[in-house]
Order: structure tokens, then C-alpha cells, then sequence
DNA sequence: GGAATTTAATGCGAAATGGTACAAAAAAGT
DNA sequence: ACTTTTTTGTACCATTTCGCATTAAATTCC
């Protein structure tokens, strides 16, 4: 019931708040640590699949602790979720904004992808996948917070694409709502077929052609 | 137990080749719409959130009676595969290969595709992609049949789009293999967000705007 | 009508599941 | 030293899960 703590809290707080000296007995457990463990679970074998067993196992923490820490296993699922959406994000957010010129931006979002959606050697993908995908779209909640990643990702795209056509990258006439929504399903596409085990190799042949489309052929 | 037959066997076989005279006690159940329902409920809750007895309620078939036709589940999650697949492959194939120009063949395949993930109240979605993004993609035989779907839809609009070309509706330089994996990606891009709930209006302006793209402005 | 055969129906059982109660442990406050 | 507070660890419970063994029913063949 130890943690080893291999792989570094992706959130860590780099500003320690210098020890609040807590009152009871100190924790076991890192909750950055512990929360990416769970999420590595659920990403792997999706809500229902994957036990609080399995869960504490991977977590190092036994039940009780998990459930007092995270809530019951919805709880921690959304907040795995939170979790994932969020890396993704500060991964990509710096990118978006950069003064790149746009297929060198989208380029990088790709790369970025990629690297989301093949590391590991067992089935990873995107998580936003796998909860659309799961019985737990059924929930409000949940369905909600897909739908927010899916606005998210399109938004950004489109003020990408509406920067190009500003700086003259994309003639006046395209629409960046379009383009948009083919960079959005171009990430769909390559975070279904990694899931499935696409070599990386023919997803990035499938990200190239889609460029091309987009930006014109290079 | 028993088995009302409201929805149609999809490969209803016509020709009933006259009652070939069973020996034992007869089935209660008719083996197609029994695998109907299944699909149904594999594809709303996905492989491990469906359990044997939600399975025996929806097929009207008790435990041991499915087992005896199908086998566990997972060999009925298979043959439930199997049968979406072979109902998407039939409902397509004659778009695929009619004669009308390219953009009504298009239109009309994502037509079917969006009736496809659209239908019924409770999220629906692709099987492939829920397949995909289940724990069950981790078995490698049906990851291998996640693979063959993707690779015969891309091959699909690849001969579609070759097609085109030779037809002179698609410049010479296009190249159909990259334009068949963004025809691919918006089938996979609008069936993500049917099983959130995304409204099929919604849907169906991201297939236009796709279209516009691969085959020219209207 | 009776044997053979095929299916239905009941229900058992071992294991796993999500969740929790409760006592022991480890720290800080007094 | 003793209380208070927080967390850990064990064990447990009720329910669900998958799979199967067994018996009862319905039909054909002889």
C-alpha cells in the first residue's frame, strides 16, 4: 500500500505553501499522484471496467481512503476527467496562441496529440473519447462535459483559423468554422484509430493529408 | 420470457426454406431479433456495463438459452458486431456504387450514417467507436475487427474518389486517399458527438461544411 | 403411445463489486 | 501525559455478476 511516486505530479505546485501543518495523522499518499493513477485506469479500461480494487491497487491507497479523498467512483471519475482535460489544455493552450505561422501551430497541436494518444503500450486514446463512448454519457453531468470539450477544442481552432485569414495565410473567402470543424474531427479520427492501435507512423500520414487540406498543399 | 417482435429482423431471410422439421422442443425465441436487441443494448451501455441478466430481460431469452445460442458474452458482443456492421455495410453499399455524382452519393452516405447514430431516444452512437474505445478493444480479435472496419470505410471513399476523378468531377491532382481518411474522419467526428447528444442539425452542418470542402463550395 | 431429442426454466454457487463501520495508528495541541 | 484530530488498515455487508447443473416441457421419430 505504498505509492511510488515514478512519475511527477503533472500539476505540482512548485510553490510548497511551507507545510499548513496539518492536525491528524499525515496522509500516505499524494492526491496528484494518486489521481493520475486513476485516471491511467479508466483511460485504459473505461468507467464500469475498471474496480475500486483495481483503482486502489493502482492508487496505492486502500478504499476508504480513496472514497474520502475523491468521492465514490463517479467522483473520481469526473475529476480524473477534469484532470485530463486540464494537461491537455496547458499542453496545448502556449500553441494555439503562438505567433507560429498556422501550419506550423497546427503541426504542433498534432504532435502534441499524438504524444497524448500513443504513449504506453496498452490501449490509451483520448479520454474524451472513451466517456462519449462510455455508459457514462447517460449522466448530465458527465454528457455535459464532453460537449465542452467539444466546443472547446472548435473554438480554438476556428480563432486559429480566423488569425490565418487576418495575416493572409487563408484567402478572405474560407470558413474558419469549417475548417475548424475538419481539424476537429481530424483529431477524432486519429484519437479513435490510435485507441485501436494505429501505428503512430499512419496517423501522422493521416494528420499530413489532412494539413494539406487545410492549409493547401505544402 | 417471451419475445414480442416489434422491430423487424434486419437480414430477415425471405425465402423460409419451408420449416426444415427441428427434432427437439422448439426455440421461444427467433435468433435475429434476439441478437437485435442485444445490439441495442451493447451499443446504449457498451460491453462491461451490460450485464447477462439486462441482456435476458432485452432478448427475452433466459441465461442458459443465450448462452446455448451465442455463446458467452463475449461471442455475443462479437455476433452483435458482426450484425451492425453487416446492417451499416448493406444499408451503404449501394450508395457506394451508384452512378449519381459524387456529392449526392456523399450526401446520401452520411444520411444513412447520421440515421444510423442518431435513432432512438438514449445515446446511440457508433458501434465501431464504442467498440473501439471499450475495454474490449484490448482483445485482439476484435481489435482486429475495429481495424477492418476503419480500413473498409476508408477504402470505400478511396474508390469512391477515384471514381470522381476518372469522372472528371474531382481535379486530376486530388488525391483520393487522403480525401477518403477526411471522409472518414467526419463519419467518425459527427458519430463522437451524436453519442453525446450533439442535436442532428448540428451534425448535419458539420457534414455540409466537410462536403463543401472535399468537393468544392456549392 | 413411448423413446429420443432439443429447448425452456429454475436456481445454485463462487467470485467480484461498490460502499462502509470500526478500531488502530500517527500526528498536533494542551 | 493526555486529548483531539485525521488518516490508515482490516474486515465486513449486501448486491450483482457470470456461468452452469439440473429438471421440466415440447416436439419429432419409431
Amino acid at each position: 500500500m505504498v505509492q511510488k511516486s515514478n512519475k511527477p505530479p503533472s500539476a505540482a505546485k512548485m510553490d510548497a505553501p511551507a507545510a499548513p501543518k496539518r492536525r491528524g495523522r499525515p496522509r500516505a499518499y499524494e492526491p496528484d499522484v494518486a489521481l493520475g493513477r486513476a485516471l491511467d485506469l479508466f483511460r485504459r479500461d473505461g468507467f464500469s471496467a475498471t474496480s475500486l480494487d483495481d483503482l486502489s491497487a493502482a492508487t496505492g491507497m486502500n478504499r476508504p481512503s480513496l472514497y474520502g479523498a475523491f468521492g465514490d467512483k463517479r467522483e473520481l471519475y469526473i475529476k480524473s476527467y477534469q484532470r485530463y482535460r486540464d494537461d491537455a489544455r496547458t499542453a496545448m493552450v502556449d500553441i494555439f496562441r503562438s505567433e507560429a505561422p498556422l501550419r506550423e501551430r497546427l503541426k504542433r497541436i498534432y504532435a502534441i496529440a499524438l504524444d497524448i494518444y500513443t504513449e504506453g503500450e496498452s490501449p490509451r486514446g483520448c479520454f474524451t473519447v472513451m466517456t462519449a463512448a462510455s455508459e457514462a454519457v447517460s449522466d448530465p453531468a458527465i454528457r455535459g462535459m464532453v460537449l465542452e470539450g467539444f466546443v472547446e477544442l472548435d473554438k480554438a481552432f476556428a480563432t486559429c483559423f480566423g488569425i490565418a485569414k487576418e495575416r493572409g495565410e487563408l484567402p478572405a473567402s474560407t470558413d474558419a468554422t469549417v475548417l475548424a470543424h475538419l481539424a476537429s474531427a481530424t483529431i477524432h479520427t486519429v484519437a479513435i484509430r490510435a485507441r485501436a492501435q494505429v501505428p503512430r507512423k499512419e496517423l501522422e500520414a493521416i494528420v499530413k493529408g489532412a494539413l494539406d487540406v487545410i492549409c493547401g498543399a505544402k
